[in-house]
RNA sequence: GGCCCCAUCGUCUAGAGGCCUAGGACAGCGGCUUUUCAAGCCGCCAACGCGGGUUCGAAUCCCACUGGGGUCACCA
């Protein structure tokens, strides 16, 4: 058993992506197999360099690690299309000097018009295949004469079945099939003829990716029968959808890996998701940890209606995660987090990154904990007061917040400094003034922090500091 | 439009003829807790697309319809 995710370099990985790799990735390890990394980069316009260390990137942050193929080396050297050019050249010459494949010269302006004259008679399209297939000189004088060659595959007029293991057989009629181009005018192989082959030389055995290739893999199927290839596992997988149930694009919204980890989502918990979106372990189980999925994954259980992608779910996930992962692992990816965010907390020191983990339990993500403690590590003087906040706890009633505060301020001064000691005394106060806590707490709050909104008083004014909870309270005080 | 595929709460789904007055989770709504937010706890709302069959019995099997998606590229 092989396996293999052969992502083209055209942008980020995207959550339907990092799916299509952890399906792979699981039945390889569930099958003793290997799993392979192929880069499909044969279409130079779309190309983009960057985009093979992004998805690399973004693999390794979910933990899918590949057995073979890029960087990981292996038999089938190399594993970049782009450089394997001469060995889908070879294959494609094997066709045409077996009659099973053919030039052809049109260029794409006069396939566009052929196409439209078929549409207007209300017939579907077919490339018409020549009575006499041009020779090798044909195709040459044609190149001198500045035309575009490629070369089609001639495909034998008979329904293709295939056994696939989600969606079971499925048939596509003879009438169906045409002539398609395995060779571009630029000399780089089509994704079929270069997948085929790669597929093929590099022993995978077991191919599962998306739906949108199910009306297609006849295809492949003649392909390989032409070049003696074996036939392999197929299994298709449902989409995954829009809110919208459109197709999931990277225009709606970040759907890329690299968007959740930037925004402070867990690797685990984006995995867990996904995982479950096309496929469950049955029951009620939903939790589950890649080494659970190495363990329960198999098509038997794949689903075949297209998902939407729910980020709500996604973030009830990820809420889950936070509250249970050991706190070693949730400051490594804290630290993860703040290495790709500008915050000013200070993402050197563990001790002080563990505290805020702590004081911020039942966060969602970890741009939560920016959100709520990055103001304690700005500059005093760099908040805004919020004006609703303000008003509501500061200035309003007769008893006001501010007055509050300056009564506050003595005691402060002489406080012990540490969390617990912090909010007796502050407990204190509220029994001495017969006030409630959230009239102590929340005027502190918006001093301190501009707004309503920190971790439980004690803490933030621990975090904070004296000198710098002193500063902050004589300076709301001034500007009254 | 041709062809292919699919169809359970708003969403992800359990369900493989009687265990279903259809279960879980998210969201929503209501409440509890309360020094804020988040979290947590309790409760409520909510689905078998429609019509025919088959069967003693259908969410589960069959057919048609409707709806949705995919695919028909020198993109993958």
């Amino acid at each position: 058993m092989k396996t293999r995710f052969a992502p083209s370099p055209t942008g980020y990985l995207h959550v339907g992506g990092a799916r299509t790799a952890l399906f792979n990735y699981l039945m390889a390890r569930r099958r003793g197999g290997r799993f392979l990394l192929r880069i499909e980069d044969t279409d130079v316009a779309r190309h983009q360099e960057d985009a093979i260390d992004k998805i690399v990137q973004d693999l390794r942050w979910l933990g899918l690690n590949w057995d073979e193929g890029l960087e990981a080396g292996g038999p089938a050297e190399p594993y970049r299309q782009s450089q394997r050019l001469d060995i889908y050249r070879a294959h494609v010459q094997k066709l045409l000097d077996a009659g099973q494949a053919y030039y052809a010269m049109e260029s794409t302006q006069e396939l566009e018009t052929m196409r439209e004259a078929a549409a207007a008679r209300k017939e579907a399209f077919k490339y018409p295949r020549p009575a006499a297939l041009p020779t090798s000189e044909q195709a040459q004088a044609a190149r001198d004469a500045g035309r575009e060659v490629v070369v089609r595959f001639v495909c034998p007029a008979e329904d293709v079945t295939i056994q696939d293991d989600a969606f079971g057989s499925v048939t596509m009629p003879a009438a169906e099939i045409d002539d398609f181009i395995i060779l571009k005018a630029d000399g780089y192989p089509t994704y079929h003829l270069a997948n085929v082959v790669d597929d093929a030389l590099m022993g995978v055995t077991y191919i599962m990716r998306g739906q949108e290739f199910l009306a297609q893999t006849w295809r492949h199927v003649l392909l390989r029968r032409a070049l003696g290839f074996a036939e392999p596992g197929y299994c298709h997988l449902p989409l995954i959808m829009d809110m919208q149930g459109r197709k999931l694009s990277k225009r709606d919204g970040d759907v890329e890996v690299h968007a959740f980890r930037v925004a402070g989502y867990l690797s685990e918990a984006l995995l867990n998701f996904i995982a479950l979106l096309g496929w469950n372990p049955g029951g009620d189980r939903e939790k589950l940890s890649l080494a659970d999925l190495e363990q329960l994954f198999g098509p038997d259980r794949l689903g075949k209606t297209n998902a939407k992608f729910d980020r709500d779910k996604l973030l009830a996930f990820n809420t889950d995660w936070a509250a249970t992962l050991p706190e070693d692992r949730l400051l490594e990816a804290f630290k993860d987090f703040l290495s790709l965010n500008d915050t000013p907390i200070p993402a050197g020191d563990d001790d002080l990154l563990r505290t805020l983990l702590r004081v911020c339990k039942g966060f969602r993500t970890f741009a939560d904990i920016a959100a709520k403690t990055g103001v304690l590590f700005a500059p005093d003087d760099a908040y805004a007061y919020d004006p609703k906040a303000v008003e509501k706890v500061l200035s309003k009633g007769e008893r006001n917040g501010y007055s509050v505060l300056g009564d506050l301020l003595p005691a402060l001064e002489a406080a012990d400094w540490t969390p617990a000691a912090l909010e007796d005394l502050l407990k204190g106060f509220c029994e001495k003034n017969a006030l409630g806590m959230g009239k102590v707490a929340q005027p502190l709050r918006v001093a301190v922090t501009g707004t309503t909104v920190s971790p439980a008083i004690g803490e933030t004014l621990a975090l904070l500091g004296r000198a710098k909870t002193l500063a902050r309270i004589r300076r709301c005080l001034a500007q009254r």
